[in-house]
DNA sequence: CCGCGTAGCGCAAACGTGTGTGGTGGGGAG
DNA sequence: CTCCCCACCACACACGTTTGCGCTACGCGG
């Protein structure tokens, strides 16, 4: 066996034909412009010697490295692997690969990203991170570089998109809790520069209209970042607020779970005193003290169809853009409880059933918790 | 501004040189070999130009990507992320990009992202997969390629190796639950084609032989894979064994969850009736019914210190082979409680400090729950 | 029989960079 | 003054692949 790794030239030479002629005949597009029989001693020449193409020659000729960049704001945030598989093993399938970048939200950081991404040739990018009006977008736009964004949307430049239909989301969940008979609903709405923070907090408002509820500004708290600890901080600010609720609908589960503590801190027990309702439905947030109720949207199937929609742009150019909402989906668990001094039967909705086909973490089926 | 992005000749020409001069003057390697005149007046041109290197051109010519393969079991455990963003911030650091392949424990997909990285040819691979005896080590070794290990061992070929002392860490837990008086401990077992799972169980033995406790048979499980699934299939089958215990040691906190799913199945209450403690820490891990106690790394250094070793090994080739372990640390939680019957001061051991610097999401004091 | 279209293949030039080799000029030593 | 050495730079080629172009041979219609 050659201990340097068969070339193009050395298939050509045992296929006894040129360099291009066998570059023609492995090359499925162009099988078409030599002949059958040629094409077939080639084939068995690169078989015979384990011809692998380098795809870094390859890449410098045809100006494709077959690479995008991901930029997401933190992979340690639980509710991006789900998305980064998704979004990778659909790259796989189609040849590309991903490189994924952490911007940790800070602007600075996901500009040296995005340039060094850009220095390194990628064919396209997806981008989940939050900054709604940002300047990368412009840049790539000029370059004609292939751009889908997950989980927000832009107003300036049309690119196409995937994100769940976070005002609906919303909607549900305010739903779910004004059933349970709660009035005095508190939001503790998201980072307003990323989209999702400004429609949840949307959908917020609208679900209590939509059941005549009054949206006291009061009882909306505005989270700086998605994390646990600005949850705890916004929910203990409500908590000082005059007035009183007695549920909260958090903008992020990790929000949500940052809810748990400032409860705990201030001697409150949820569901009982106040019910707590998330989104996303984080992997192994069901196994919270109380697990959490939220509202979820399928993960891994967001990191597909954005995949696929890369891939359409990259190898169509330019068609139309297409926009795609996934439906989101409300999850009951025991972190909700009907209002205290309300029948049993007014909680007694059917949990929507797990459902999603590749997120192969244990979803065993948890029991609501009884409210006393 | 260039439609075209600056490539070394436009640089060249526009400070009158030669482009192989151009090249000399950029790489700082070879900047002495030219005139520092001529440096500086080629290192104001590239600037005037924005001037980009062409990593693929760079990569054809020094057969150097710059790019590492990392695999690793699935990106969903909630072990990996951290680990994966101390690797690739290291990387990032050195100019390197990561390549991340999730081989879902399957060999056959394993040797596929294997060979599709080669192809790519990546500078070097970080192995955190499972299976310990495979061909994938012996061909790297004999391709010279640089490989270093991650929370497994090899003891056919020698690689540089970054892994938590597991065994020790497997003691530590055995200790701990034998000073609550616990005397019979279960143990689920991982993997034992993993080293993980091998070195883990060794500890167990060897923690309840310096106890002078009996490793019974009956009383170790061996799961096939470390998911929750498989933790609760094992801890009801050795419910179902005679004999019972009080405590199980389980060598995974996945499985510890399994344990849990299992006991509350069999209507058994945690830590009341049997105590659980994992190994891991995985985040979000303090948050579950009773918080689990459990042994911890350092999951972000073991990624940073597993690619400056590998690293070392691109840069200087050969040198000697390390071998690093990190110290585990006893994270004592609610999942843990002294045998009923004993003085309440048997289990005040003082939880370990969370000392860990990168891990950003919330670790509050998790108080103990009380022993009844 | 000739001309022309066409299938099939070879030739060579790229893509952008790094590097071995050679050549020129100037300065210092003999 | 001559020779040599060294600093400095230009030349050319290589890395492995794709692709536009042109050449040859063959078949077929006029």
């Amino acid at each position: 066996m050659p201990d340097r790794p068969a070339t193009l030239r050395d298939v050509a030479a045992a296929a006894r034909v040129h360099p291009a002629t066998a570059s023609r005949a492995l090359n499925p597009e162009t099988r078409i412009l030599v002949s059958e029989d040629t094409a077939r001693r080639v084939s068995a020449a690169a078989a015979r010697l384990g011809y692998r193409p380098n795809p870094v020659a390859r890449s410098l000729r045809t100006r494709r490295s077959h690479t995008v960049g991901v930029l997401i704001p933190d992979l340690n945030n639980p509710l991006f692997p789900p998305i980064v598989r998704g979004l990778e093993d659909k790259l796989a399938a189609a040849g590309y690969v991903a490189l994924l970048g952490n911007t940790d939200a800070d602007a600075n950081r996901e500009r040296m990203i995005f340039d060094q991404m850009r220095a390194r040739h990628v064919d396209g990018f997806v981008l989940a991170t939050a900054t709604m009006h940002d300047q990368l977008l412009a840049e790539a736009a000029a370059a004609d570089l292939p751009v889908v964004l997950m989980n927000r949307l832009s107003q300036d430049y049309s690119f196409p998109s995937v994100s769940v239909d976070n005002e609906q989301g919303a909607r549900m969940a305010v739903t779910h809790l004004a059933r349970l008979g709660h009035t005095r609903i508190a939001h503790i709405a998201g980072p307003q520069e990323a989209s999702t923070g400004a429609s949840r907090l949307r959908g917020f408002r609208d679900g209590m209209a939509s059941h005549g509820l009054e949206v006291n500004e009061d009882l909306i708290a505005y989270s700086a970042r998605y994390t646990v600890e600005e949850g705890a901080r916004c929910c203990t600010e409500l908590l000082a607020r005059p007035g009183g609720f007695t549920a909260v609908a958090a903008a992020n589960d990790m929000l949500a779970v940052g809810c748990y503590t400032a409860l705990d801190d201030a001697g409150l027990q949820c569901p009982d005193d106040v019910s707590v309702i998330g989104f996303n439905d984080m992997p192994f947030i069901d196994r919270l003290k109380p697990p959490l109720a939220t509202v979820r949207f399928p993960h891994y199937q967001l990191g597909t169809e954005a995949a696929q929609l890369l891939l359409e742009r990259i190898g169509e150019g330019d068609g139309p853009v297409k926009i795609m909402y996934l439906a989101p989906e409300l999850v009951v668990r025991g972190s909700t409880a009907p209002l205290a001094g309300l029948t049993r039967a007014a909680g007694q909705e059917a949990a929507a059933q797990p459902s999603n086909p590749p997120v192969p973490l244990d979803h065993a089926p948890s029991r609501r918790a009884r409210g006393r």
